[in-house]
DNA sequence: AAAATAAAAGATAAAAAACTCTTTTATTCT
DNA sequence: AGAATAAAAGAGTTTTTTATCTTTTATTTT
């Protein structure tokens, strides 16, 4: 579904935030610790991420990543978007450059209303109420 | 979503049964061309597909790939499965290898019900109703 | 100003997926 | 039996994705 790149983003976006409320800066190290990836990978896809604002990001002693209010906004979708861009949106599942509306594969129709509810989900999923059903202790971003 | 495998095996198992009808046998060379593949990887996919029972095969001159009668039940997710595996049945969106239904993650039960959608997909689609809906001439497989 | 910290950037390596080529084996047709 | 056909099998190669290592740049603290 998403790349590993793209699995590690999200987890790594949602490490910083939790580690930004009390705006503290995290190190690739620590990111990359908590949610058992490879720190250098790790440490390209936050670059990535940064460039793309979804994380902010300080140089130097007391540097790290962080996020930023308005960051909590962030939907899954932009993660996913900024690192595996956009085929979900217009991929077809039997891989057919010329599937569309009017000319359909077989399960175009279908996969269509599939897909609809697949981008609704990363669409309405936020940073924040990935946090706040974490906090609730009935979900969980288990690494292991 | 499939593997390129994927998509190539189910276009070439759908390529072979429109052949198989008058029981034409058909080389990897025709298929590879029908479906705008590669020949070679394509053989090898063929090769796959008969070992897992999918399609039928014959060596040596008039010999090729067809399919039985029988076969026209496969499904798409009998072809998924042969050819990826069943990641798709118990994968995780986001790659957690702890996520289950006692230790879920914060999308768990929303990407649970667009699975099970997926997978009725999948698995209610015969190599049959594909070729009656090509048939139709409503839907098609268009390779470019 | 010097030392230390931490991200950015660049270059390289390893693994997996996609693709190619060559040889072998089974079968059929003449 | 011999030639031809076509899949099976084996052994590469290439490309993409994932991961690692090293150097540079920005910032801060002493």
């Amino acid at each position: 579904m998403f790349s590993k790149s793209c699995e590690y983003a999200i987890k790594a976006v949602i490490c910083i935030s939790q580690r930004s409320r009390e705006d503290r800066r995290v190190s690739v190290k620590e990111v990359a610790k908590s949610i058992d990836a490879p720190e250098h990978f790790i440490g390209k896809i936050l670059q990535e991420l940064s460039r793309k604002r979804i994380i902010k990001s300080i140089k130097g002693p007391n540097g790290g990543f962080f996020l930023e209010k308005a960051d909590l906004k962030t939907s899954l979708a932009d993660i996913v978007k900024a690192i595996d861009g956009d085929k979900i949106y217009d991929e077809c599942v039997l891989g057919l450059k010329a599937c569309s509306q009017k000319n359909p594969c077989p399960v175009h129709d279908e996969y269509k209303e599939i897909k609809k509810k697949l981008i609704a989900m990363i669409e309405k999923n936020t940073v924040e109420n990935f946090n706040e059903m974490i906090d609730s202790g009935k979900f969980f971003l288990k690494m292991k």
